[in-house]
DNA sequence: ATAGTTTTTGAGAGCGCTCCCAAAAAGCGG
DNA sequence: CCGCTTTTTGGGAGCGCTCTCAAAAACTAT
């Protein structure tokens, strides 16, 4: 068995509790003894035992990241990957632990509920919800267990972490006027999701903003998927748009695909954008103006939040917002 | 504060330790006690406390994956996601949590290994090794941590388990190869993965097995990025091969990039055969012939692995290998 | 009904740690 | 060198649970 405390107190021949002060750095301990209990910590190997720890402190240096089962279909798009490596870095960072847990089963839902939250191995959680119905953050709030949220949510109680999608919208449609384009459609994502709703927000006010009215024949709404994509096109095309701004990269692709299948050309009849930047923006013919998100610096801010409530740095909710930017390729039809 | 046992024995009319029983499960208990005991459950609200019940049973039903710190640069790939994915819902299903830990810096280490598996949250970890000569496995086998490897591993007392690297490599060529292709080419993988070296060795016995030799101008390594596809396919066109197998497709991308760049056609100068089934293998033009892998299986097979290491069930060190596919598309000239 | 057997129950100890409190040691002024 | 304050130290209790063991209760057979 590894040592313990008392172990580690008879070698260095002092009391466990003297122990307990060094390793914990409290400060009522004399030089010369603090030397020789850091020697016998050092010789036995000690390593304090996390969970024993935890029972008294009543703190067990735990994060959960909460994934609601609708977006882990989404998970082969590099978002929450991204999203996991930041927060785990963050963690890291500041010694704290991530425990991950998908809400994939809708049917057992409550009994994940109770089982991943209830059990006191987790100090507070940050959620990844992207539908702004998700019954998860009211009951969280109702529980009282401290979370964030990544992606911004109408309960202004709640801290939450985003990119500013409707920003990132504005930009993409500016972008596109300012290229001269009058008829500009739209691909929207899902509209129980935020980020979807907001991307649709920022594309309306930058057309008002320049006097152009909103025709609902230019808008499509799409579900964030390729197939998604190319679907919500075909619907576009009789419109006659000559610039589409995509609510994604994933559907941007399939509307590419549903112009090139109707014999027209991107960017020469219809200029695209896209959202997120994912690798295959890059990588396709022509490659696709996107908005890139700062996706790993979320899921830093989200745990650095978390912990920030935990150790009571933080008190009023905090709602950031992060900055996006256009990265420009050929496909919006400006190289 | 959440009920303990000792509330719910006073609610229940009984002792702690009859509480405790009825909870676990444990036979003798009167059929009517038990029921009482059961509502007082119910009526308190009671949830056993995670850590305490680890304290004494000494198992925290914790697992962790680590991710050593080479590979998490690939993490947009979906690889990771999709065995996390797998590993997350193993857990579930067998009512086990998920700890996530990236060994991202390589100076901190020590201290990381040390602090994850240290303290005494794990069970047991899965370790998603890529590179063959990471100290990672050596020292948990040393310290006797239970884990599984994603991923072959030379030492025989390792558990792992790994998709069929060698297979689907002669999946590929030998597809090639029935296509009437003779000057094949390959580029490699990392040759410090495992990965990498088996689907050259795949290459390699394929070609033997024809009786075609094995020509080291038509062999290039790469890193597994797209633009190490390219560089080692601008190496390989001087051999004019009339097929290439490349071990990614992220490498693929690059690799049909320089081919389009020297005025050649995929398929129809050079077909190209790729591994992975990255989504963006099917976006591209042509679409990319190449092998899928069962990733998320092998989060599931780690996973329920590992538990049957920890619960006693598996005894013996198991190696599990599990069959790939081959995915036609246009990029070969099959179609 | 009684003694013996079996089943069910409760009390106690202890997992490894922290934290409070009181005792011991050290420092200090006269 | 003594009484004082201040610092340092050790012992005890307790976090919520499990598990052993012995006592109590419930049966069984005579």
């Amino acid at each position: 068995m590894s040592p313990t405390l008392e172990d580690v107190a008879r070698i260095a021949g002092v009391s466990r509790s003297t122990v307990s002060r060094v390793v914990n750095n409290h400060p009522s301990v004399r030089p010369e003894v603090r030397e020789r209990v850091w020697r016998a910590v050092r010789e036995s190997g000690y390593q304090p035992h996390a969970v024993a720890r935890s029972l008294v402190t009543n703190r067990t240096h735990i994060l959960g990241v909460l994934i609601p089962e609708m977006v882990t279909t989404l998970f082969t798009d590099p978002f929450f990957p991204l999203l996991l490596r930041g927060a785990t870095e963050a963690c890291n960072a500041h010694k704290y632990h991530l425990m991950l847990s998908l809400f994939n089963d809708p049917a057992s839902r409550d009994e994940m509920y109770a089982r991943v939250l209830g059990n006191g191995y987790l100090d507070g959680v940050v959620v990844a919800s992207a539908s702004s119905s998700d019954p998860l953050i009211p009951r969280l709030l109702h529980d009282g267990i401290p979370f964030v949220s990544v992606g911004r949510h109408p309960d202004h109680r709640v801290h939450y972490v985003d990119v500013d999608n409707v920003g990132g919208a504005r930009m993409a449609v500016e972008h596109l006027i300012r290229l001269g384009h009058r008829r500009i459609a739209t691909i929207t994502g899902r509209m129980d999701m935020t980020a979807g709703q907001s991307r649709l927000e920022g594309y309306r006010q930058t057309l008002e903003a320049h006097g152009i009215p909103v025709s609902p024949e230019l808008i499509a709404e799409g579900d964030f998927s390729e197939e998604g994509g190319r679907i919500a096109m075909e619907r576009l095309l009789p419109a006659r748009p000559t610039a589409v701004f995509v609510a994604s990269d994933m559907m941007a692709m399939g509307a590419m695909k549903a112009i090139r299948e109707a014999g027209l050309r991107v960017p020469d009849d219809i200029a695209v954008v896209g959202f997120d930047d994912l690798s295959v923006a890059s990588l396709v013919e022509p490659p696709l103006t996107t908005i890139r998100q700062p996706v790993g610096r979320l899921g830093v801010m989200a745990v650095e939040m978390l912990i920030g409530l935990l150790e009571g740095t933080i008190t009023s909710p905090q709602h950031v917002v992060l900055p996006v930017q256009l990265i420009l390729r050929a496909s919006c039809g400006s190289l």
